[in-house]
DNA sequence: GCTTTTAATTTGTATGCACATATAACCTTT
DNA sequence: AAAGGTTATATGTGCATACAAATTAAAAGC
């Protein structure tokens, strides 16, 4: 019979450190006395403690020992799905339209080469749900300009086709220009949440999207 | 001398992953078979593939083994940091400023009782930078009553004094009242963005903002 | 007093082993 | 063939031990 596992000792930890057995700043007694006070190994209740210093409420030095974190990091995991993952978990029908797809110079920034250039609409049931607007770099990822891009949105095909190693994502609000407000069904100069996400494959530059969607829109997370 | 740890490892994996070795929806060989490939223990080689599916890109089952995700959840990890470190971290000059406070019924989703609202303006180098409108309930965190709310902003007070157990945090875009355009500086119906926290200490309420910053801001975050 | 070196302490990691747990695959029964 | 039970297998976890690495604290040297 196992009497604690790392998570039930995490469990405990964390019940101490919400009701202010340590304060903020104070340092908590070494894993070796630790261990033996919760009946554990050493390599368990490392763990425990391992766990919610990731998270952010310890902070752990060696030879200083572990201390509460005076002033935890919140930190938010926001999800970023595919937008058709995102309509069909509302159980509505999702739709697709490419609008406008060209070879173009893009921002000096991203690649000095002409890469492809998207437009396109996502809709919910007929309602639009947000509009596309993207930039692919052909030389990092040739495919596409082969893939089915009428079919598969250029968000979902890259996900399954084009690794990256890393990736820039940020949220914005602005007005929407005339423009985007008739697309998106909106009144002019409506205000729109924009996502926008910027991928790389080492030095490569191989997207960059900016996702405009309607004001009901809402990012959410758990802390 | 330790020829792998297993983060080196893990990246070797992911390296892997990353020149698709393994396809989507692949199965890797078992943690034994690959720990006799990497020449290290089971252990090792456990955790650096748990490691990887933490972070979405494996998929592990019990008897069924270890696959590559064929729609690796993308993640953005969030960083919510209190607003004058935010300021500070720009190099500008915090100020805080108190508009109102007054006990008041909150809506009934978070309250039934009375409890303290509190608009406050926050300014970097004299600019408008953001305004804070928040409930607090008083009957989870008594102390705020006492707290000198006029010195240290409401946002900080509580993050140094009151621990939660779930919080949820919001994104969205709207475009400004009349009112909030007027302290923000910005023009009549301007977008902007709006931050929603929420927090909870097992089933009490403590805590409920709703940060609208100007329209320049951003949130930005690594993938 | 200041700098450099050394030692001590604490967390971090690797390993071998054992057993727990989930579940896919197989077998039995009807 | 369908339902239910059993077994085999891959991952998940716990433990004892040993050593590695970081870094604070103490000692030594100037």
């Amino acid at each position: 019979m196992t009497r604690h596992s790392w998570n039930s000792i995490k469990d405990l930890v964390m019940e101490k450190l919400n009701a202010r057995h340590w304060l903020p700043g104070e340092k908590l007694p070494n894993e070796e006395m630790m261990a033996r006070d919760y009946g554990v190994a050493r390599t368990t209740l490392n763990r425990a403690l391992r766990e919610i210093a990731k998270e952010g409420y310890l902070i752990r030095r060696r030879k200083a020992g572990t201390f509460v974190a005076t002033h935890p990091v919140r930190r938010a995991v926001v999800n970023i799905p595919i937008i058709r993952h995102e309509v069909e978990a509302s159980g509505k029908a999702y739709q697709y339209r490419l609008l406008e797809q060209e070879m173009r110079l893009p921002p000096a920034k991203l690649e000095t080469r002409p890469c492809l250039y998207l437009r396109a609409m996502h809709y919910a049931d007929d309602a639009a749900y947000a509009l596309e607007e993207r930039w692919i770099n052909p030389h990092a990822t040739p495919d596409i300009l082969t893939a089915p891009l009428d079919d598969i949105s250029a968000n979902e095909w890259l996900v399954l086709n084009t690794p990256f190693s890393r990736g820039l994502v940020g949220f914005s609000a602005a007005n929407a220009t005339d423009e985007q407000a008739d697309l998106l069904g909106l009144r002019p100069d409506a205000a729109v949440f924009i996502v926008n996400r910027e991928t790389w494959q080492d030095e490569a530059f191989i997207t960059n999207a900016h996702i405009i969607y309607t004001n009901t829109y809402r990012v959410e997370s758990y802390l």
